[in-house]
DNA sequence: CTTAATCCTACCGAAGTGGTAGGATTTGTC
DNA sequence: GACAAATCCTACCACTTCGGTAGGATTAAG
């Protein structure tokens, strides 16, 4: 149930890109640099962002990436399904019916359909601004309490 | 972000067993051929469920497994946990600020986290007796009329 | 003592993860 | 036009996880 790097590292990029761009464009390089990744490795996931048209690139020198729109216009799930192919818990969900003839008698599959149906409206809901915000209260809901104490702790 | 197949066969394998339990132990071999599983590799998930507490198994001739409790005393999120080792989306959930010293000024976090919160509290809101009798209102949650009507379209 | 079952350890091919390497291409600047 | 700095593209690679298989030791009922 683990969300990849690949992800992990795309949500870094688009926020580290919200925060340094301003006027231009932001080269990987500095990127790389500023969140201690591996400029090669950010290079493949920057380009699944760029095909997928969440980026504007501009090649040659002083070129970069800069976003394609604004933070409140992303929101996290399409970021995910982007880099790591799906979010479903289970294959039988992605078109359901088409890969597993038990579809119908399956009683474990409404579980699956539930748990995927909760992530997905979670991610949804979460845009790029509000992390960039630190809006907690709309991403930790009616637990916030107990993590605003969490930064004492150590 | 994938339950693999020990979760799943795992969660399988829990509700034959309630199904079909009643008398006396329920043998493996029984299990693997209901479910048209590999008996060989239900043998180490089941491994699992026992030794972490969840079965009570009887060797020797007319042995088997049976439930060490009731349906409705297993939420999902234990079985889960159990198999797959932990539900967490990213590492630096599950024992914040130890394993990343970035977490105090990590802008993501707080989104891992809220998936986190999110998955957990509902895989242990739903126990095995929900699978059981098929309570897709509680699985499926408000969206469960446009779920009735998929069964007509294949 | 045979049979049927759990238990235990080891192995194994395939796929996915997390990168690295090297070069081709484009663009701004001198 | 040359050079430098950047994106773009393809290939490779070590490591781990996934999804099993194989073979035998142990236990218990008849």
């Amino acid at each position: 149930m683990m969300v990849s790097t690949k992800g992990r590292y795309a949500l870094t990029v688009l926020v580290d890109l919200a925060r340094n761009s301003g006027e231009g464009y932001v080269s990987l390089a500095d990127i790389a640099e500023r969140e201690h990744l591996s400029m090669k490795y950010l290079e493949s996931i920057i380009s699944m962002l760029n095909k997928g048209g969440m980026l504007e690139s501009l090649r040659g020198k002083n070129g970069g990436y800069r976003l394609a729109r604004e933070p409140k216009d992303y929101n996290i799930s399409e970021i995910l399904v982007l880099t790591e192919g799906t979010l479903a818990p289970v294959n039988c969900i992605i078109s359901p019916g088409v890969q597993c003839e038990k579809a119908a008698t399956c009683s474990t599959l409404p579980l699956w359909a539930g748990l995927d149906k909760v992530i997905e409206n979670y991610l949804s809901s979460i845009t790029l601004e509000d992390i960039l915000t630190g809006n907690r209260r709309k991403m930790l809901g009616d637990y916030c309490d107990s993590c605003d104490t969490q930064q004492e702790e150590n």
